[in-house]
DNA sequence: CGCATTTATTTGAAGCATATAGTATCCCGC
DNA sequence: GCGGGATACTATATGCTTCAAATAAATGCG
């Protein structure tokens, strides 16, 4: 996370004399409260539970995937998930499969492909984290009505959309 | 940037059934918006100019202060602008030190004050990326009316109060 | 003045992240 | 069934990030 620009930008970015785009207000904003929230979660991750935030994402992933697959997840479907490289994976499920969190085996009908599974302690031990890291979002989101969840919700619906969007133009071209 | 949990907990976190909580919603959708645009500018970074995000923060932020200041900032007050702890900054201001971006000299008046500031060649440096930089973000946030910008702005706005309240509440207790 | 405390920064260890390059396995057309 | 290409993953190098502990300079109080 670089967090950084922040509030940075907001005198710096002068294309345009001394008012920054709208676009790079939203941004630096987009990036202060994000990194405020994801800071907060990550230490108290640390200090209640002793986990990191990578490696709680990951039982988290495999726990909702759970639901729908049995089977668990692979290597890549994990990674496009979390959002990381295929290679930043391979250390951190090491660590998991270390601590006991997480199984991986490969499978039988491809062995190229490595299925990642919570094990029982795994899912335990996230069963017993979940409702606290709940709690610390709702409580920092508290400030903000029903309403303002919802219109929030949308915008970055919408954000997302043309966030995406934008890429693939980029892609094609 | 642990992106990470992003779609995870959507269906994973429940504390209630299997409704998760409306501001978990908004918190994971917040979390992708800000992951995708943010990995994006760092590629771009990368690739179009061969500097790092972090790199290109600091700079930035330099030159946002030095309209202010003309003696730049020191350490501290550069790792809570970009939020990132002190020990951080020190390897990477050496790496901008050592590139001639950046200079580093012990303040007078008090010994222990490192001084950083934007050397001639950072702020051309910084110049020559920021009007692309400002293109990429703009691009990105085209799909939304610019009443959707004034609208996120004033949401985001709020939702920065409301996670730091929260924050401060947890001081305090 | 002299010593305890506070403030500003650096150091070191561990972990996360990316990109690039490599290895192993599978699949497909012949 | 075999060779070329695609796919799934791992390895390595570099850099960012945090936390905890250390250093070093300034401040303040008795």
């Amino acid at each position: 996370m670089s967090t950084a620009h922040a509030n940075a930008l907001q005198q710096s970015q002068v294309s345009n004399a001394d008012a920054p785009h709208a676009s790079l207000r939203v941004w630096l904003r987009l990036l202060t409260c994000s990194s405020l929230i994801e800071r907060n979660v990550r230490s108290k991750l640390r200090a209640e539970f002793g986990i990191t935030l990578p490696r709680f994402d990951v039982l988290a992933q495999l726990d909702a995937a759970g639901k729908d697959t049995v089977r668990g997840l692979t290597m890549s479907e994990l990674s496009r998930r979390l959002m990381v490289t295929n290679g930043n994976l391979t250390s951190l499920i090491e660590r998991l499969v270390h601590e006991g969190l997480v199984s991986r085996a490969a499978l039988a009908t491809d062995r190229r492909t490595q299925m990642v599974r919570l094990t029982a302690a795994g899912r335990r031990a996230l069963h017993a984290m979940t409702p606290l890291h709940e709690r610390w979002i709702i409580d920092m989101l508290a400030g903000l009505s029903s309403d303002d969840h919802a219109r929030l919700f949308a915008l970055l619906g919408k954000l997302r959309g043309s966030v995406q969007h934008s890429l693939a133009e980029d892609a094609t071209s």
